[in-house]
DNA sequence: ACAAATTCGTTCGTATACAAACAAGTTAAG
DNA sequence: CTTAACTTGTTTGTATACGAACGAATTTGT
């Protein structure tokens, strides 16, 4: 085995690289209206769930380490999308909730989720559509 | 269809962004003694390929945009992996290959980039791995 | 009850990632 | 031949992404 027979367009991590990137770019260019970048929308989204979520706990929810998601919480309650209340019961904690501005931007967008994921997909028959979402959650 | 329906774990860009965060962790603990970034590798890898090659080229094959490629390449350069030669032909070109120590970390370290994508794939039987190969040079 | 371990959130430093605007050099169109 | 269009590389600004270290609060183990 010679460093030869190292081609870089068939490592499953570059290829990973360049799928994220050509998803990030979908995303960004349908969501160019909103302002919110992917991880933002994902948060949004989990909030929106959750109803009250605490920092951390929105993180492990939205695959972001406790760092990531300082920056993201603190765009989007500058933004005014999320208001936070300290925890009465653990006071390390602060919890997050939509504010109604943000629950009226994640309503206007949230369809065009789907779009993006539609796009992202198009590529693929029905039939790979699914083969691929299985094998993807297999080797996450 | 509600904001209730979207559910973030089944949308490919959630799946491929923490697929590439494992990817990343894996390589990451591999490459520990080397030093080495992901896309460092990728860089130093293309280069041993092209054996010259200019750096903007170096980011079309490698997926970096050219603000990227900058920052890989000053941080390659700072550590003597690779060395600069301005171009006569064409004197905004910037042409990069590798010193005799970046090809010996190389030589060294590509084993390690074989046992990566084999980590990485691991969840996988072989005939799956076959397939996800497949579909996802598709989706890129 | 109390020390140890853990969790929560913050801060700092480094490394992608990319949009946008730019200067300098090269190529293409007329 | 000359201007327009394009390419190359740089810089600035914003946004993940994460290791590491930290203080404060809570839970666990004994």
């Amino acid at each position: 085995m010679s460093a030869g027979d190292y081609r870089l367009d068939e490592q499953i991590g570059f290829l990973l690289r360049r799928a994220q990137q050509r998803a990030t770019a979908i995303f960004t260019a349908r969501f160019a209206g909103y302002g919110l970048t992917p991880t933002q929308f994902a948060a949004l989204a989990k909030i929106a769930d959750e109803g009250e979520v605490s920092q951390n706990r929105l993180g492990r929810l939205t695959a972001m380490d406790p760092a990531t998601m300082k920056g993201v919480t603190d765009r989007l309650s500058e933004r005014g999308l999320i208001a936070a209340r300290a925890d009465q019961e653990d006071r390390r904690r602060t919890q997050w909730r939509l504010t109604d501005p943000g629950a009226a931007l994640l309503a206007a967008a949230y369809g065009d989720g789907f779009a993006v994921t539609a796009e992202i997909l198009d590529p693929l028959s029905p039939r790979e559509r699914a083969t691929f979402l299985r094998l993807l959650e297999k080797i996450t």
